[in-house]
RNA sequence: GGGGCAGUAGUUCAGCUGGUUAGAACACCGGACUCAUAAUCCGUAUGUCGUGGGUUCAAGCCCCACCUGCCCUACCA
């Protein structure tokens, strides 16, 4: 393909623990995420898109252990679920990728190597109150004892066990003032800002080396030469980002082309192993560091936290069955800024379905289309002399793209959707106060004019919806007249051709209406 | 314990370095129109800007204390 004179542009997102079923959380991740690599391809970069599920650790060892099955079977009946659910979320991944796969095994040994002989990684004795759901060591302080006799985490309140063990430890005390260069060199390696305040703050504090090995169990991948270590979460998880363009093949043609990543999306949660682990990691192991690590907030049912023991947990596949798949990615992306914490309710989705997608768009489409089809012979009308209304109109959809690459750029989606709908809303009012309705008996030629205008609105706001709604926008341009070659963002600065024949018009955005009892 | 963020109309939020009658969207109510998906357009209305002090000619914006929620971080014993 033209792929070599295409700037490239990999992007992640964080992979999912597959020891349960996926929930509303890690779609609104892949969603945003796909949405921000389709923003790419459609703006002429050539994208490699990485997903996948992270297998390996005691966790799974014990879900697979109570539901007596092995844990490989576990994991692939899991990791399905998963691959299922970026189908049913129309996911444009180039590849998913699993901690399991062969080659991701070698990937994490080579990194491992790569680190050993930096001289920064070494053995050590570890003991302390090890608590296998939170995968962490707790001091004797962080622990207390409860009514039934047993030892919990204070802070997570999860079971902990003495565990004494020999784990190898990676020094990343060494990588402090590394690390620090980092941040202030680059205050965007971390989104939204105030992760990069926490992080640094973080840091400027009293970094600790990190065990990175464990004994206990054996569900991951062998150390290299000490086959009886695994290798604990972060080095193993970590490293599917190299693994998914080719690592440890430095010469591959993929990982030339497109390590560092440009972009990992994760959650809040997991910021610090991106912003403080990863790139010490990378650093010993002599590597290029990833561009940016944009932590994104929670998603709460209405304001309250999802939990398993509330049973509010939202499944992602019932969405979509409820409300339909574009106008689930539109809410999640339109409503809550990515960064911030933002809630789910059954009234907030309806009213973006109905007030944003049937009425002001999907209407907008509808009211101009019908009257072209009736009367302008299915053709996109000839155009006049522009007046002042008409050029204004233009100009204001004129300035969008400029402004969605900017708030893409950060991640700011919900503002690039903002500005679209602004000019959607002005082109409603453009339309009822030209009233082509009228002009048609009137002045017929202005009416050709004003429906042109309209349908070109509409043809920049499809084009640009694209990422955040792929198959609606289709349909869209498809009922505009668009070809596949006129979607991308190199024709927008062109316009709508002039006898351009459309298909009879049909509604984009049905109403939501709430079924009957 | 330390540090940070947030608390503004029924709801979700804007309000830049303090400056005339505090804004938007949605919802609500009234009107217009009929091209359109009971849609669109126009308009009215709505607020002790968390609480109490303070600085200032002037504070939602600054200072102090407190309350509430959230986050990061550390713990004396």
């Amino acid at each position: 393909m033209q792929s070599s004179e295409q700037t490239p542009y990999y992007i992640t997102t964080a992979i999912s623990y597959p020891n349960g079923r996926p929930h509303i959380g890690h779609a609104y991740e892949v969603i945003a995420t796909d949405a921000m690599a389709r923003f790419k391809r459609l703006d002429g970069y050539d994208v490699w898109f990485l997903t996948g599920t992270d297998e390996h650790g005691q966790k799974m060892q014990q879900t697979a252990d109570k539901e007596g099955i092995d844990v490989r079977d576990l994991a692939e009946r899991n990791a399905q679920v998963f691959k299922d659910m970026q189908s049913a979320l129309n996911i444009s991944l180039d590849r998913f990728i699993r901690t399991t796969d062969e080659d991701h095994i070698r990937a994490a040994q080579a990194i491992w190597e790569r680190m050993e002989e930096a001289g920064d990684i070494y053995l050590d004795a570890y003991a302390g109150w090890y608590s296998v759901r939170d995968e962490a060591y707790y001091g004797a302080d962080e622990t207390e004892v409860r009514e039934d006799g047993q030892r919990y985490a204070t802070q997570s309140g999860t079971p902990v066990e003495w565990t004494e063990e020999q784990t190898y430890f990676f020094r990343l005390s060494e990588y402090r003032e590394r690390l620090l260069a980092l941040y202030e060199e680059n205050p965007s390696f971390i989104g939204p800002a105030q992760r990069h305040n926490e992080v640094s703050s973080f840091v400027r504090g009293d970094l600790r080396d990190l065990s990175i090995s464990r004994t206990t169990f054996d569900w991951g991948v062998p150390v290299p030469g000490h086959p009886e270590h695994v290798m604990y979460v972060w080095v193993d998880a970590l490293t599917n980002y190299l693994t998914g363009v080719g690592f440890p093949e430095t010469e591959s043609e993929s990982y030339k082309t497109y390590w560092p990543a440009d972009l990992h999306v994760i959650g809040k949660d997991i910021a610090r192993f991106h912003a403080v682990y990863w790139p010490a990691f990378l650093m010993s192991a002599g590597l290029p560091l990833p561009k940016r690590v944009y932590a994104h907030g929670f998603l709460f049912n209405k304001g309250e936290k999802m939990s398993k023991s509330v049973g509010n947990v939202v499944d992602p596949f019932s969405l979509v069955d409820t409300y339909g798949l574009d106008q689930l990615r539109y809410f999640l992306l339109r409503e809550v800024p990515f960064g911030q914490d933002g809630s789910y309710s059954h009234d907030g989705i309806v009213g973006r379905m109905n007030a944003d997608l049937a009425n002001d768009l999907g209407n907008l489409a509808q009211r101009s289309l019908s009257m072209v089809a009736k009367n302008c012979n299915g053709q996109v009308p000839e155009p006049g002399t522009f007046a002042e209304a008409d050029a204004a109109l233009l100009a204001k959809a004129g300035t969008l793209l400029e402004k969605c690459r900017a708030d893409f750029e950060v991640q700011d989606f919900h503002r690039a959707l903002e500005s679209i709908w602004t000019v959607i809303a002005e082109t409603n009012r453009y339309f009822s106060a030209q009233e082509p309705w009228v002009l048609r008996k009137t002045d017929p030629e202005r009416m050709n004019t004003v429906l042109y205008a309209t349908l070109e609105v509409l043809r920049v706001a499809a084009i640009l919806v694209q990422p955040v709604m792929p198959e609606s926008m289709a349909k869209l341009l498809t009922v505009l007249g668009q070809n596949d070659d006129a979607r991308t963002y190199a024709v927008l600065g062109a316009s709508i051709v002039p006898g351009t024949e459309l298909p009879k018009p049909t509604p984009i955005f049905p109403r939501y209406e709430e079924p009957a009892e």
